[in-house]
DNA sequence: TGAGAACATGAGCAATCCTCACATTTGCAA
DNA sequence: TTGCAAATGTGAGGATTGCTCATGTTCTCA
């Protein structure tokens, strides 16, 4: 009924926080609920992550939950949004100063490492990625961060290859960008030993494409 | 209890058919309550697909439904493995005569563009592939069936490249195809005009890699 | 033709997300 | 300090939905 909150579109979206936190006393909550979230879905995965549970082991009450996160979706969300902005300053710092193409070769593959390394070391992230995979709505957010990670890309390839036609840039950017996450997730979904070959095999597909056309 | 129906892994896993229809009359119905499901699921996804909806739109009882499918997923999974089927007769036939650089950059492209036409095409195959994504069970299977696609496609490059790392080759062609049903996963779901953009780059890079190496 | 197997039914169980009416605490102006 | 509005907290219960099971019907085949 109130639309105090911010509404862009009117398509189904993920709601804003019902109501932040502006008391001390409920930011600490509003933490511990998402730290109880983190873990449980770290045990069991998101899906099977119960709102109660997460109420009972955070101490709120469920209501408390729905005070601050309008559904289930949200406080996944939440935490996807957490990686995803440690991840963009990561990725920024990493392709700020890259000027040649070697420097290019020597941060991609640095990348794409830390990348794999977060992902097999966090539960989390996985879960709550391939959660997001299945949500429209989820998905159409994540693809709008991979989107503003891809654009670092560009501008290191526009700095490479000022002559290229844009668009083309940008379709190669994203592109890369898309597949070097869709690599990672293929590789934590086997055996550790084939998914470093595959990440290694992605890279220098990757690098080929970047570089070399 | 009774563990008459196959059972393999100890893993979570999709249940067989609770029972598989016999009789003529049981064989159409199934038939009704799976072209029900696909109608469901290509007007709202098949999250938002309710077993009860599926039973009335079929002309059943929700206890039918039921009695030949053990759960929500595994009607899902079902309609999955008809376009799996179907897909792995197109992938077969394309690339088994394949036995050139020439020849295989056509059938690949070609496949790819099939591939996107379809995904273009059937709402349901979108939808359950992106099901899949999510739920780890179904992501098993999904993964077998794409090896066994890539397959098809190491044999060429074994043909192409006799003396090269046949690890390598497993490996180049896994990744390769995987990252084809990612590129196509990713181009529906932005703009026409993109996705076209981003299949034609990723033919490109996938073949530069299978050709160039 | 009759017995047993296959098939069909749908009320209701159980699990779970989320709401809402009401209680408590906090910030702050008078 | 006091009083009050806003912020915060609570948890029983509404609503939805996947799935079961006791019971009834139809089919097959000796």
């Amino acid at each position: 009924m109130d639309d105090t909150a911010a509404s862009a579109s009117p398509q189904e979206q993920i709601a804003a926080p019902r109501r932040s936190p502006s008391q001390q006393r409920s930011r600490e909550r509003v933490e511990r609920m998402l730290a109880a979230a983190s873990a449980l879905i770290a045990e069991q995965g998101s899906d099977a992550m119960r709102m109660g549970e997460v109420a009972e082991k955070a101490g709120v009450s469920i209501g408390s939950l729905y005070q601050f996160f309008p559904d289930k979706r949200a406080m996944v969300w939440a935490l996807a949004e957490r990686y995803s902005a440690e991840s963009q300053a990561c990725i920024s710092a990493a392709l700020k100063d890259v000027s040649d193409a070697e420097g290019l070769k020597q941060a991609f593959s640095e990348l794409l490492d830390i990348y794999y390394g977060l992902f097999l070391a966090e539960p989390v992230i996985r879960d709550v990625w391939s959660g997001t995979q299945a949500d429209k709505a989820l998905r159409a957010l994540e693809l709008a961060d991979s989107r503003a990670n891809a654009e670092f890309l560009v501008a290191v390839l526009k700095r490479l290859r000022p002559d290229a036609d844009p668009v083309e840039l940008e379709t190669t950017a994203f592109l890369v960008w898309q597949m070097g996450e869709a690599a990672v997730r293929l590789a934590i979904s086997v055996e550790r030993e084939e998914g470093d070959r595959l990440v290694a095999a992605y890279k220098s597909m990757a690098l080929r494409e970047l570089l070399a056309e």
